[in-house]
DNA sequence: CGTGCATTTGACCACCTTCAATAAAGGTGG
DNA sequence: CCACCTTTATTGAAGGTGGTCAAATGCACG
C-alpha cells in the first residue's frame, strides 16, 4: 500500500480523523473547480458558507454516512476516493459511484441519505450543512441553477450506467469502467499519462459493474494478456492500447 | 386492441394529431397533481405559462421528440403512456422509462434531448417552451426548488433501476416492474383493483429490464403458471398474489 | 380467410456465476 | 526482520441463467 500513501499524502499522521472549521483559504482553492457550486456565489456569500462548513479528514475504510441516516450534511471531496453504495435487503450491494476530488455527495436524498458513503483511501472533505444549502437555493437563483446543473449531470451519468448494466458484456463493462476512471481521476495532475490509479478492491469494481469478483479478475487478466493494459505495478493500471479499449467499450 | 381504446378514449377520432393553445381550465385540472411544478406558481404566473403552453394530442406509436434534437420543449403527460429511450451506437436500445399522467420529460438534457420520446397509446400532452421555464427558474426560487425536486426524484428512480439491472435476476426484474407499474399507473382511477394495464410491447419491457423478449415472455408464463398473476385478458395483468410478487421482487 | 406482426415455446449454447483451490499481499507480534 | 495469519486476488472446473436461433401459435386487420 505504499502507492496509496504516495498518491494521498494529505492527512497528518498524528490523528486518524480531524474536523476543522473551513477558512477562506481552503474555500478559495475549492472555488477553482469548474463545476463547483460555490462559483455561483459572491465573495461574501462564500464567506457565509465557509463559516458554517468544516474540513474533514478521514482515514481509509471509514464510514462517512450511512444509508437511511438523517441527512444533515452535504459533502465535497477535496482529495482521495470515496465509494457510494446501496444495499438490497438480502445483502447484495450495488456500488453507485466512486467519487474523486471535486465530486459532491449527500445532496440528492429524501430525508435520509439514500446511500452509504465510505472512504477508500485517506480523504479530505468539505462538509456543509444541508439546511443552509437549501436556504441558499431559495435565496440565490444562480446558486439554485448550479445545484440543478450538478444534479442533472449526475442524472445523465446514472443513465449511462444503466445502459451499461442493462446491455453490456463483462468485457465491455470493464473497459468502459477503466475509461471512465481514466477520464475522471486525474488525481490532481500528478499521474503519469495513461496510468490509472485504482484504489478500490475487485469486490468494489464487481459491485459497481454488476459482476462477480472472479469475472472482473478474469477480464483484467484477459485485457493484460491481449496487451491492451498492463497490471505490473499493482494499484496502477497502464493503458497500452486506448483505441482498442474504446472500441471494446463501445461494443465493437 | 379494444382495451387500448377503452382506457384511452381521449382523442377525437376526427384527426390524428392536434395542437391547441392551453387555457386556464386545462391548467387547473393539471395543478391538482401533487408533484406538479405549477404548484409552485401563483395564479397569475400559471396564466403566463398557460398562455405559452400547448395542449398536444398524439396517436399511438408516434415520435414526440428524438434523441439529439434541439430541446425546445418540456412536456407533461396528461393522459396515456409515453416511452423514453436511448440508443447505443450499435443499435441496442435502452428503454429509460414509461411515463404516465403527471410525469414530465424534456427537462433534463444538455442542449439536445438526451433521449427519444414516443407514444405507446394515444396521448394528451402539455407542451411548454423550455426557454420560458428556464427563465422562470431564475425568477421564482420556489419554482426552481420544485424543478430540482422533480430532477432529484428522477435521479433516485434511476438509481433504483441501476440496482435492478446490476443485481437482480430476470424473475426479480419482472416482478419489480409489475409492482412499479401497478403503483404508478392508476390510470385515472378507472382501473379495477389489482389489475395492471400494460400497453407496452414485450420488446419495450425487455429493453427496459435489460433482458430479451423471450426471457420476458418466459417469466410471464412462469408467474402465471405459479398462480401469482393472470394473463387472461391480454393487455391487462391481474395480480393474484401480491405478497409473493413483493417477496420475489425483493430477492426472496 | 389469408397476411403480417407480436408473442410464446422449444432446443441448444455461451457467458457468467458458483464453488474450490492456490497465490499474493498486507498486518501483527515476536 | 521474519513467521504467522488474514485478507484479497487469481485461476480452474462445473453448473445455471439467460441469450440465440428457429418454429409454432395467437391475434388484429384487411
Amino acid at each position: 500500500m505504499d502507492l496509496m500513501k504516495e498518491f494521498h499524502p494529505i492527512i497528518d499522521d498524528a490523528e486518524d480523523n480531524s474536523v476543522v472549521r473551513c477558512n477562506m483559504t481552503s474555500c478559495e482553492k475549492c472555488i477553482g473547480r469548474s463545476v463547483s457550486m460555490c462559483s455561483a456565489l459572491k465573495d461574501h456569500e462564500v464567506k457565509l458558507l465557509s463559516d458554517i462548513s468544516m474540513n474533514i479528514s478521514k482515514r481509509s475504510k471509514q464510514v462517512i454516512c450511512a444509508e437511511g441516516e438523517l441527512a444533515e450534511y452535504l459533502y465535497n471531496v477535496q482529495s482521495g476516493c470515496v465509494r457510494i453504495s446501496k444495499m438490497l435487503s438480502d445483502g447484495r450491494r450495488q456500488v453507485i459511484d466512486f467519487l474523486f476530488p471535486g465530486d459532491y455527495f449527500g445532496l440528492v436524498c429524501n430525508n435520509g441519505y439514500n446511500y452509504s458513503a465510505e472512504t477508500i483511501t485517506d480523504v479530505n472533505l468539505c462538509r456543509m450543512p444541508r439546511n443552509a444549502i437549501l436556504e441558499k437555493i431559495k435565496e440565490i437563483p444562480a446558486f439554485s441553477k448550479k445545484i440543478l446543473d450538478i444534479t442533472i449531470h449526475e442524472l445523465l451519468e446514472t443513465q449511462e450506467q444503466r445502459l451499461l448494466l442493462g446491455r453490456k458484456s463483462a468485457k465491455e463493462r470493464l473497459c468502459t469502467f477503466l475509461l471512465t476512471i481514466n477520464a475522471r481521476s486525474s488525481n490532481g495532475g500528478h499521474m503519469k499519462k495513461n496510468h490509472i490509479f485504482l484504489p478500490m478492491s475487485r469486490a468494489d469494481i464487481a459491485d459497481y459493474l454488476g459482476l462477480t469478483i472472479e469475472t472482473v479478475s478474469r477480464q483484467f487478466t484477459i485485457l493484460a494478456k491481449d496487451n491492451i493494459i498492463s497490471l505490473e505495478n499493482s494499484p496502477l493500471v497502464r493503458i497500452i492500447d486506448i483505441e482498442e479499449l474504446q472500441l471494446i467499450a463501445s461494443g465493437g
